[in-house]
DNA sequence: AGCACGCCGACT
DNA sequence: GTCGGCGTGCTC
């Protein structure tokens, strides 16, 4: 039964209802006559709608996880009818393969819409082979699928893969097995005083399972197994427990006042409304936005139905969950890549069965088989971490929009610092905005100031200026906490002979090593290689010669250390915290008060809250600026104000300070008053005019090869028949700045399109008019983000 | 993605 | 004479 009456047009037109299921009604891919003379003139009709499903056998389109241009044409089994959306198995070649019952029809945008797959002759079907016990994937996710596939230019099944991956195909879980007495006793049943106990407890009407048995009689296992030999206990499933709690949306509801109290409303009016809507929930650090929007949650919970919140980061989840469990009296579910093989097939099937009502996950979770969804969170939504780029590369954030539309749900962008894309929409009306001005309670914003390393240096082979270290000290002896910030793993980015000027990079990158020293290392960051640092340079052979150049957290570490020598020091960064629950445990103890200054890269710019922290070093804000990269400016601001946002959460204010060699520049400046409008304004006005994103479109070819020469030519033919229209340009092609990357050499080109121009037909018609060297092979990055 | 088929080198 | 290298192509 619908639950709502607004779906998208598109779904209206082809409601997912046995009446519609893929063999009732007329194929477009199928129309075109694409059959072999030999089989046309016998082959004229399909599905054997026309003349009578009972006579012909029906055509049933199956999608596989597999990387095919679209579904493939089954004949339906000898029993039963299947419906879009059942879980199949299908024999393919001579292996079997799981897939799903896909639409006949595409519903999507014509632009948008793949070139038709060829028919099989109705003769050569091969049947599928059985329909698996499982919810089957909802239509809207179907949609979902298909739309991110042409989005994207990915084969659909690759696309599908994503939605599949919880391995939830397997079997369905066995019930636990539960024991009840049966109704007559054997008359030759030896009744001993253990077997006695057993049996009155078993007697009590719960099935229990054979160690919950034995616990209770206080007797072995084998007594239990014994009786169940002797045929006195039969098996009965026992009933499986909610994997997941019901939150409640009563449970503990915040007091919320002024400002914080009207966000709230509105945010639960637009979830109450229940259907397609885009809202901007922007806040500065520290206003208590995630608070807010649990407030639209608890509306989504009230409606009974599901809510998905999106992270870009998982590590972030300790903390989100334990705020969720706070407000709602429960878990919510977590959904990662890597979730453990049962809990990943649970989670599934909860979230398909509804039993699961809130989702917490990174951007795979896009991809869950929602069974009602009434709201999507994508918080920090300005987080570069929600693309992804290998495989089916797709931008969570985006996608989620797509997501909602498609299952007629609205959606709630939050971030501090919203992208210039998202701000561009909210200018253009096609999303609402909120605002929270004001940090939360008597917090205020942390005060920013520049220091200019051209007037303070740090002493000779140190990174900190004194201004910056007497700063940390002060607010250690006040019993306050420091954070000094370098986006930067290792203890040096470069290693350099003094003599001759060689520098240690990788075979395999172009890269620099970097030197981890307390691993006695050098690794490229790219692909991983490591080597040991070697006694001698490896090109002159002068010892004692080869000098870190440059810091890393390592190295600041040790200058920490040499400079406050009795501060408790932690290093949070991705390589010395191992999974979430290290992470968690950083940051308990630094809440706790057991640290006195943290040392870290981008992992402490997340949601952390630190009450405590009161002063906030960035060592190095020039770092994002180099590069040339189309967002460097915009993604630095985003990056230093959220670390800068992890002072003075609480009571005590907070000071932040930047250490730059270009004070002056916009992004310092826009840190320092905190005026982010003005300065996303001046962004917006130097990218407007050349049609640079958001007012244009991009997309990147990575052309990659085993052989510079395949890269070359590939890359070169690719630029010969790139398209010539009115409002498209092409870049390029020219090396990669990686230009090699795990051995593989790269060339890249970039296509840009006025924003109107939808570029999806354009590649599918260049891409199809150049054939890739032998070896080489041609990525597409539809809205790229890396310009490495 | 698998898994066949297919045409050129060192071996029981 | 065969076993086997992985290049090319197909799977409804």
């Amino acid at each position: 039964m619908p639950r709502r009456n607004h779906m998208p047009d598109l779904l209206e037109s082809q409601p997912d209802s046995p009446a519609a299921s893929a063999d009732a009604r007329p194929d477009p891919a199928h129309d075109t006559p694409r059959d072999t003379p030999h089989d046309g003139a016998r082959d004229r009709t399909r599905d054997g709608a026309r003349d009578g499903a009972q006579n012909a056998p029906q055509r049933v389109r199956v999608m596989l996880p597999l990387p095919f241009a679209g579904a493939l044409d089954y004949r339906m089994p000898p029993a039963g009818t299947l419906h879009p959306g059942d879980i199949v198995t299908v024999p393919l070649g001579r292996r079997t393969e799981t897939g799903v019952v896909w639409d006949t029809h595409l519903r999507l945008p014509p632009e948008f819409m793949p070139p038709p797959m060829p028919t099989v002759a109705t003769g050569r079907l091969r049947a599928v082979s059985a329909r698996l016990d499982l919810p089957p994937l909802p239509a809207a996710l179907r949609q979902f699928i298909d739309w991110v596939a042409a989005y994207t230019l990915s084969p659909p099944g690759m696309v599908l893969a994503m939605a599949l991956r919880a391995n939830a195909m397997a079997a369905a879980p066995r019930p636990a097995a539960g024991w009840a007495v049966t109704d007559t006793l054997p008359p030759d049943l030896r009744l001993t005083p253990a077997r006695h106990r057993v049996l009155e407890i078993a007697r009590l009407g719960t099935p229990l399972s054979t160690t919950e048995l034995a616990n209770r009689a206080g007797v072995g296992a084998s007594v239990v197994r014994g009786l169940v030999q002797a045929g006195c206990l039969r098996e009965v499933a026992l009933p499986t427990p909610p994997a997941f709690g019901m939150p409640d949306p009563t449970h503990a509801p915040p007091v919320l006042e002024g400002e914080q109290a009207d966000v709230a409303r509105a945010l639960r009016n637009t979830v109450a409304e229940d259907r397609f809507s885009i809202t901007l929930l922007e806040g500065v650090t520290g206003s208590g936005k995630t608070e807010i929007y649990m407030e639209a949650i608890a509306a989504c919970l009230e409606k009974g139905l599901q809510a998905l919140v999106l992270l870009p980061e998982i590590a972030l989840s300790s903390q989100w969950t334990g705020r969720f469990a706070r407000r709602f009296g429960t878990q919510p579910a977590l959904w990662h890549s890597d979730l453990g093989t049962r809990l990943r097939r649970v989670t599934w099937r909860s979230v398909a069965d509804g039993a699961a009502r809130v989702v917490v996950g990174a951007r795979s979770a896009l991809f869950l088989p929602f069974a009602r969804l009434g709201l999507i969170i994508v918080d920090e939504e300005h987080e570069t971490s929600f693309k992804q780029e290998e495989g089916v590369t797709y931008n969570a954030r985006d996608m989620a929009v797509v997501r909602a539309r498609m299952d007629a749900a609205p959606i709630v962008l939050v971030s501090a610092t919203p992208s210039l894309e998202t701000l561009a929409n909210v200018g253009a009306g096609r999303y609402r905005h909120l605002r929270l001005g004001a940090r939360h309670g008597n917090a205020s914003m942390p005060q920013v100031r520049t220091l200019d390393m051209r007037a303070d240096p740090p002493e000779r082979g140190l990174f900190l200026s004194p201004v910056l270290t007497g700063a940390i000290r002060d607010a250690i002896g006040r019993q306050e906490q420091a954070m000094l910030f370098l986006n930067r793993r290792g203890y040096a980015p470069l290693t350099l002979c003094r003599t001759c000027g060689h520098r240690m990079q990788c075979p395999n990158c172009t890269a620099w090593l970097v030197e981890h020293r307390a691993r006695h290392i050098l690794t490229c960051h790219h692909c991983g290689h490591n080597e040991q640092m070697p006694p001698a340079c490896p090109s002159c052979n002068a010892e004692d010669s080869l000098t870190p150049i440059g810091p890393g957290v390592e190295r600041i570490t040790e200058e920490a250390r040499a400079t406050f020598p009795d501060a408790r020091i932690l290093v949070m960064a991705s390589d010395t915290l191992h999974g979430p629950a290290a992470t968690a445990d950083a940051v308990e103890r630094i809440a706790r008060r057991e640290i006195d200054l943290v040392i870290g890269t981008q992992i402490v710019a997340k949601g952390w809250h630190f009450p405590h922290l009161t002063v906030v070093g960035i060592v190095d804000a020039d770092l994002g600026l180099g590069g040339g990269d189309l967002r460097a400016a915009e993604r630095t601001v985003q990056l230093l104000h959220q670390v800068a946002g992890r002072a003075g959460r609480a009571e005590a204010a907070g000071h932040v300070l930047l250490q730059s060699y270009v004070p002056d520049h916009p992004v310092m400046e826009a840190l320092v008053s905190g005026d982010f409008t003005s300065f996303m304004e001046q962004e917006a006005e130097q990218r407007r005019p050349g049609f640079w994103p958001p007012f244009g479109r991009l997309v990147a070819l990575i052309v990659s090869a085993d052989t510079p020469e395949a890269a070359d030519m590939t890359a070169r033919a690719l630029g010969h028949a790139a398209p010539h229209l009115d409002g498209v340009q092409v870049l390029g092609p020219a090396p990669a700045p990686l230009a090699i990357l795990r051995g593989r050499h790269r060339q890249r080109l970039l296509l840009r399109a006025r924003r109107n121009i939808p570029v999806q037909p354009i590649m599918r018609e260049w891409l199809s008019r150049v054939k890739p060297e032998r070896g080489a092979r041609v990525d597409v990055d539809i809205d790229p983000i890396s310009f490495l």
